[in-house]
DNA sequence: TAGATTGTTAATCGATTAACAATC
DNA sequence: TAGATTGTTAATCGATTAACAATC
């Protein structure tokens, strides 16, 4: 398939430049050379081009890259041109929360489905999702054509959930959970954990402020 | 102060041993070696030796760390032995959404202010936190002697709200908002977008499902 | 002591940058 | 045409890994 050989971080950077992209083009900008993308997200302009080079020469000696077309370009790339289903496994704080934000939607990512194992829950709905029963996790993920989930679960169970999702054939898992998840290779995960951010950012900081 | 030589890449794996080394603990095991760390976190023995050794040697040659006492450690070299106010600037979904979240501050970051632009907002209790006025952010942020924001505004004001953050004296952002943002030398950002990294993940699944 | 594992150095690997011919 | 900027190659830089003496 060809696409073994691009190394995760530049695929990491894609959405970046996406953004900025989806922000030049609201400005009403036409083009925009990789020095200037560069100067935007804080890459360099040769990195620009040589990230972009992997997939093929979007850009014109001289001018620049055209903003609508990188834009197309790109969303192929990421297989942006489709509406993702996506699952929220555990409705606690942070799962809630994250049903409630409207921000996936809007951004080419559907929550179908949210399940839980807690009795009170279950039956429920928030923002229009009705809990369901993580016992019926394999017939629902397989009835909506899931493949990927949200795992928002307290770490001691957050394993045996993922390998549960893996068998029931979840492909992309953004993990919010405290831990490292084990998952067979073809499996990717994201952590995403925001107090092992905040503990990454402390560091930097003066302590007894 | 030495500090700077650390490549960031490595402070950013501290806090998952950390992780590792605290389910080690509640285990009830009392030594690792290094092998046996880096399976946990999927991390070569290698690397977990190079890591701790530019903060200094942990270990005992022939029977590995001593996990309370690298626990110790790591918390020391990370700045985790107090606890850490925090602001939340921008109440909107996701802000309310990580105001309810208890995962903060049993990790020793207290949420202690949020504050939001939206009148309607001001004055009322989320999680019981008072939203105040964002026109008080400098006072406020000084009074509680904050050096870390969490930031959940809309893309079209980050920009803003941010120079505002770091005129008043904060040194670390957790950005949530859909941008690079810029900040001088000495302010550290960690961009945590759920949609971006949803985005990164796409590219590895099959299209069309 | 014998076995195990660290801390560190040198070798390797991979990612970033610099440079420039091609060309719009 | 002259100026600008790409795409790509080679050089550089930095991070990871392998190897092993030191030593518990």
């Amino acid at each position: 398939m060809g696409k073994q050989e691009i190394p995760d971080i530049v695929i990491q950077r894609l959405p970046v430049y996406l953004q900025a992209l989806n922000q030049l083009l609201r400005e009403g900008r036409g083009v925009v050379s990789s020095a200037e993308l560069g100067h935007i997200v804080d890459v360099s302009a040769a990195q620009i081009r040589k990230d972009l080079s992997f997939f093929g020469g979007f850009g014109k000696q001289g001018s620049g890259y055209n903003v609508i077309s990188l834009i197309h370009n790109l969303r192929a790339i990421l297989n942006l041109n489709q509406i993702w289903p996506v699952v929220i496994v555990g409705v606690g704080n942070l799962g809630q929360a994250l049903l409630k934000y409207q921000g996936f939607s809007r951004k080419g990512f559907e929550i179908v489905l949210a399940c839980d194992n807690n009795p009170e829950l279950i039956g429920t709905s928030i923002s229009g999702i009705e809990i369901s029963d993580v016992r019926n996790l394999a017939a629902d993920i397989q009835r909506l054509n899931i493949q990927m989930a949200i795992l928002t679960v307290p770490a001691g169970c957050a394993q045996t959930v993922t390998d549960l999702l893996v068998n029931y054939g979840i492909k992309a898992i953004l993990n919010y959970a405290p831990l490292v998840l084990k998952v067979p290779e073809g499996v990717h995960v994201i952590n995403i954990d925001p107090v092992v951010k905040l503990q990454t950012l402390t560091y930097y900081l003066n302590a007894e402020d």
